[in-house]
DNA sequence: TTGACGACCATATGGTCCCATGATATCCCA
DNA sequence: TGGGATATCATGGGACCATATGGTCGTCAA
């Protein structure tokens, strides 16, 4: 496997500690990080966590603009700012900061939801919400596709 | 980790030193660099301070101006005449100076925030303001992203 | 002499490591 | 095919260590 798949859902410990589901802890470890990658998921009560990958994707975004413009340093502070590199202990669990308990209201239990190359990580409650709305958008994108001939905008779809 | 990543936040003692957040020393050192290299954010009211990537930057920056040139001698005052190289204590604390400190409004306790190569120094308050100013930013830019990239990634349909 | 600053020492808190345990899944062999 | 042995994993707790922070002393310069 190369790649974040499924869906788990753990729990933290009395510490705050939360093991980080053992697949996904195989793929990061095959990439040589003892860090997890963590930062709060723009616009969703989410976080979004991986390893090189994930940072290569924002450095990407953030590269496109020249050193000491306005835009650089706002979208730098807002992605790596925010961002934390959580240290993952011998068995391989992380803590989260209050920070992004906060942005995602977790409290005592999280879901870990692989999206690819990155995975995210959701108040349980309010993932199983966001993906029933992710489910509708899905139906009425399909609607879509099958009136027009191409998907318009996913935005429209769910309302 | 080899980028300054993250937010810390840190109260200057009696005597005005701060502590550089652990994470953020570790990275210094292992740029073997025994002092901070400190300057004021140009435009913004915060520090810009970190080792010899943020040298370089600087460098980089001024040597896309013809030598002698009215505009290189400006960015060359603005930016090499107003720094500071600030000695690193033994605990790995720093003593910001007056007008870096006027420059910044800081008072009692800062915060640290990573930017990749460099972080930069903020008072809390003002941080916090220009925090949601740069998400709000991010947050348009994502929607610019998911217009061209349509589809990539179904639970980021809905923004 | 005095004031500022740096080196050195002290300490409480919190994070990390290490070891232990129970549960579950996997494998092996009868 | 079934049942026990084994490995893997999630979880819990105690001990230790790094860190942030406060204070004291010595030194250098005004």
């Amino acid at each position: 496997m190369d790649r974040f798949v499924a869906t788990y859902m753990m729990n933290l410990d009395a510490k705050g500690r939360v093991s980080i589901p053992a697949p996904f802890r195989a793929l990061l470890a095959r990439e040589a990080v003892a860090e997890l990658y963590c930062q709060p998921s723009p616009g969703r009560p989410a976080l979004d966590a991986g390893g090189k990958a994930l940072l290569s994707e924002i450095e990407a975004l953030i590269e496109r603009y020249p050193p000491y413009s306005e835009e650089r340093e706002e979208l730098a502070a807002a992605l790596y700012g925010q961002s934390e590199t959580l240290t993952i202990d011998t068995e391989g669990r992380i803590i989260l900061t209050e920070t992004l308990k906060t942005h995602a209201h977790i409290s005592d239990a999280v879901a870990f939801v692989g999206l690819g190359h990155k995975f995210q990580i959701w108040e349980p409650k309010r993932f199983r919400a966001h993906l029933m709305e992710a489910t509708k958008k899905v139906r009425a994108l399909r609607a879509t596709v099958g009136n027009r001939k191409r998907g318009r905008d996913l935005s429209e779809a769910g309302g």
